[in-house]
DNA sequence: ATTAGCACTCCAAAACAATGAGTGCTAATA
DNA sequence: TATTAGCACTCATTGTTTTGGAGTGCTAAT
């Protein structure tokens, strides 16, 4: 049997008013509503077959069909156009861009209020990081006797102090000294560049000042982890609760834990984007955590101020609103690619 | 009429049975579970008076009573005993007080997860800040031909770092200078200790270097300011979906929201405890807030690490477990007040 | 190939009955 | 006088039955 023409069209129609409705669509609706030029009767078999090929399934015998994750799957892939985004939409979405915040983070986190209260789907943002930190800049400075002030900055404009206690005293001058040397050569360096060969290197030159080393290095390397660790902004959790598929406490509590605990948010959403893809979706039973097992799960990446990026995340139910959610998703990401940081340190 | 010591009793029997069973109570089950040696008739012609009262009321006429918000209120002030803390929950405390967290916001985080966990309630807790945040060390250094990196320690262990440009270069003798003044001006003094007379005198000492004193008060005032701004950790919200008060979604929406709303956190629970008391229970309609009037609310005030204080707020149901709930918080926040963080900076 | 028509299915809502937990009141009792 | 047994009454809850209607599949006519 093949998928002609008019079953597309069907189907389509099926998709669109269960995505409004939430009700199952029977033959007679789609006459009525979406002007075919056939008959109920002729829907009627054509659903049949629909059904025959897993795209649409029935609830119990007498009742309309609703679509099958499969179908879902062929609608995102083949059939779903471009949603429109209204002008106030983007006016939001751009003024948000506009207002100064004193760091990324704020940005993000009222942007994830934001894309909730758009899409009327719980939402979650992760932090942007980018994607290599690299040291920019070291200083050492003699704070007392036996302690040293490390200030540290990575990446562009987070900057970190640290006092490492010393066995020795160091004059400022000294300190200069080792300054100097650290910053030539861990200037713009990754973690991971700093291997065994550079730190003998270093060692080398620091001569007898060696020993500062360490704590130095151990310092650096947990404050550029703590930075790539993700972390993430959740906004509008409870909007699942007007889903009527989610109106049931019991329904919901899974998925709300979820989105809640920090902790499995990497596993839901980080790994959907090891790739190359900008956009993945997971429809229904595509889900790999049994909670989310009747939800869909966009998720897109996002690139802001140059070099950064992460992610933004919607969760919604099977019968989401695909169309105009990626339509905003890709609204956003554009956005976003223009924006950058003014004012950095 | 008077309330008797019999009264009493039977009101106890009631609000502890339905604390346990969320259903209304009758007089036969109050024969049957609590030995009270008089019959259920007799028991019927007290629930009239307890009702009389106002401690009591019925949902409708054939129905068993449940306790008034003023019933939970008599309970609450002169009847429940302390609950007993069984010895594996107190393990549990004191272990989290064993681990090692590099900072007491990380420590706080975890506890609100634990109270959560032990309460079976949504906890809200504050971050632990100083009643009065003091500068405690400030050091400007050069970085660059016009600009000047300020390094602010403000109470213990807050150290930031911010760049403040300038029309004409210093160098780090000048500024080891200022920063000499500045220390000896600004040491130990809280933002409200910086009043104009005191900045004049600053100013008058700087001569010809006043200029940088604007940007560096500035950069101090909004630094305190972000300490002292409040922050909360939350926890275990979907717990309240499991009592059966908020089966239905639509009654846990509110609540759940105006948890997750951090904006609204402070009104809600930061007004209770403007006095000197270090306990404030609000049950029912004694809550200020529309979307909390079916819950009760217990907000206690913890102290940690010496000067530290915050507030620890747990939502229920009316019929909360108030005797157990109160209990753990007196045993937490007794341990948090032993709590010293070693290895400061 | 399409469709009108019909018998059939089955959910949802309404109507109804039965159950039982609970009450208040009265009269008997200690 | 306080207590209690007993009884009539109330009403939410639960289960059963009925009904209506939306929907289907199939067949025969177009």
């Amino acid at each position: 049997m093949k998928l002609d023409e008019r079953k597309i069209k069907i189907l389509e129609a099926i998709i669109n008013d269960y995505i409004k409705t939430a009700e199952p669509v029977g033959s007679r609706t789609i006459v009525k509503k979406y002007d075919m030029g056939i008959s109920s009767a002729t829907i009627r078999n054509e659903m049949a077959d629909l059904e025959d090929l897993g795209l649409i399934v029935q609830p119990h015998t007498s009742s309309g069909r609703i679509p099958s994750d499969e179908g879902y799957r062929l609608y995102v892939d083949q059939l779903s156009k471009n949603g429109k985004i209204d002008k106030k939409t983007i006016q939001q979405i751009r003024e948000l861009f506009k207002r100064s915040y004193n760091s990324l983070d704020n940005l993000i986190k009222d942007l994830s209020g934001l894309v909730s209260y758009l899409t009327k789907y719980p939402t979650i943002v992760s932090k942007p990081h980018s994607k290599k930190s690299t040291i920019k800049y070291i200083q050492l400075l003699s704070i007392d006797i036996d302690s040293v002030l490390l200030i540290t900055v990575i990446n562009r404009d987070v900057v970190k102090n640290n006092l490492i206690k010393t066995d020795f005293s160091l004059t400022q001058e000294t300190l200069d000294m080792i300054t100097g040397i650290l910053n030539q050569s861990l200037d713009e360096r990754t973690l991971e560049e700093i291997n065994l060969d550079l730190i003998a290197n270093v060692k080398h030159k620091l001569g007898k000042y060696m020993a500062i080393l360490d704590p130095v290095l151990e310092i650096i390397s947990n404050l550029i982890n703590e930075i790539d660790q993700p972390e993430y902004y959740t906004s509008g959790i409870t909007n699942i609760l007007d889903y009527p598929e989610f109106n049931d406490a019991s329904a919901a509590k899974d998925l709300i834990d979820i989105i809640q605990d920090n902790s499995l948010l990497p596993q839901l959403i980080q790994q959907e984007l090891n790739g190359e893809k900008d956009v993945v979706i997971r429809i229904g039973k595509e889900n790999e955590y049994k909670e989310i097992k009747d939800c869909s799960l966009i998720t897109c990446r996002y690139e802001i101020d140059g070099d950064r990026q992460g992610l933004i995340s919607i969760i919604g139910p099977r019968r989401m609103d695909y169309s105009t959610t990626l339509s905003l998703l890709q609204t956003i990401t554009e956005e976003m690619s223009k924006y950058v940081k003014e004012g950095k340190t």
